[in-house]
DNA sequence: GCAAAAGTGTTGTAGTTACACCCATGC
DNA sequence: GCATGGGTGTAACTACAACACTTTTGC
């Protein structure tokens, strides 16, 4: 182990946890993961994923730890939100979070691990109250979700293999709380050249069919897929 | 006190350092202040201004006693950048850094309060090797500032109560740098109506002499001035 | 008059929006 | 044959970039 220069100043050491965005689509519906709480204050309310990091892993480490330990996870999509610090935030001491949100594919294997769990997806406009300042972090999630979503497309984390083109445009009109026009969606993601149209179609939503599209395998380095060429 | 329900979970508590990205705008210079460190490891190199937050303070307020500490400054504007928390980023310990920008209009007062403390500012292309990972928290500070900047006119922080136009085209230049258009960056600033002009000239800088702005108050609740009327 | 920065005008391009319209197919 | 989502085309609009041009004034 390490030696710490920083023993003497002991008295600041801090709690620091971190919790989890989970985000997941199904049924046509993004959703949120949302836990029943195991520990005392506010036992059995609805709370993000979360946990404590420990000083031999960063946040990140820490977040993936914790996802894996409670939905059986491993792989997932990551980017830092925001860290809370408000003394108050939580009742049960004074406690530092550093908030992630994670995209995440459903499938049936991972729908029966986090069932086990006592957690449960919520719709957007479903989600029950959260306790602490939870919803104010699933706010700045959203925020975040959509600033990344209009830099690349983001259903490669969220989709299936192969997906129609009305699904991903039906994950961005949740996300934006809108609708887009599904022509110049279409328009839009395909001049970005990012997808790939298979021959295979989807009979189900309609008469005619939608072809299935997939993501073209993402080149190494290549930075992301601006959705937007404008810059100031 | 507030009693704690934590504490059985002592042996997680970890070292939390708040960093501060400090930009100023002086000489037509876009700067940065960076200090000679005070304790080991790494003492006497350059680094951030930094501190320890403490359990009875949010991470931000824990940034501005840290910036009133070491420059004397107060009321600045600060932004929450990104979290730091790799176990190895810092040779003296796990240590946690929750890393901020901050906006500060330079003075002959504040010059001189920074000035006692072996502090020093920096342009950009001049600035030394900083310690530990402060060289990457620069450069993500710089990133959130050119996203703020492409929001909202920043100046209003940097500059003091009166200025031209060619002055805050220069702090752009130097933000995102490069050179913008003279006619085009005027057309684009006054079109969001946030600024005065002042009857005032400055004659320093040309023979024909270039009009005083001032921002406009902001109203209240009013959330920022877009630069950029394009979404998704 | 000339240099130099301040300030205005013009034109082309390209991203976006709104919306009309055709296509394919199961009923 | 018609309703329905899939998919294409087009015209108007707007932000932006490039750049020409005019203004002012000290030297």
């Amino acid at each position: 182990m390490q030696t710490n220069t920083y023993e003497q100043y002991q008295e600041n050491k801090r709690f620091v946890a971190v919790d989890c965005v989970v985000f997941g689509y199904e049924d046509d519906k993004l959703k949120l993961l949302v836990f029943q709480r195991a520990i005392e204050p506010a036992k059995g309310e609805w709370s993000l994923v979360g946990g404590w990091t420990n000083k031999e892993e960063s946040t990140e480490d820490a977040a993936r730890r914790v996802l894996q330990k409670w939905t059986g996870l491993q792989d997932v999509y990551l980017e830092q939100v925001h860290t809370f610090s408000d003394p108050n935030r939580d009742p049960g001491g004074s406690v530092i979070t550093v908030e992630y949100y994670a995209l995440i594919k459903i499938d049936d294997k991972t729908s029966n691990l986090i069932k086990d769990y006592g957690a449960k997806w919520y719709t957007l406009d479903e989600l029950p109250p959260l306790i602490f300042d939870h919803d104010i972090l699933v706010e700045k999630a959203l925020e975040k979700l959509r600033l990344r979503s209009s830099y690349e497309i983001i259903g490669r984390k969220l989709l299936p293999e192969k997906f129609t083109l009305t699904r991903l445009r039906n994950i961005y009109d949740q996300i934006f709380m809108r609708k887009f026009d599904p022509g110049n969606f279409r328009k839009k993601i395909l001049s970005l050249k990012v997808l790939e149209r298979l021959e295979e179609k989807d009979m189900s939503e309609s008469r005619k069919g939608a072809f299935y599209f997939k993501f073209k395998p993402k080149k190494e380095g290549e930075f992301s897929d601006p959705i937007f060429k404008r810059s100031i």
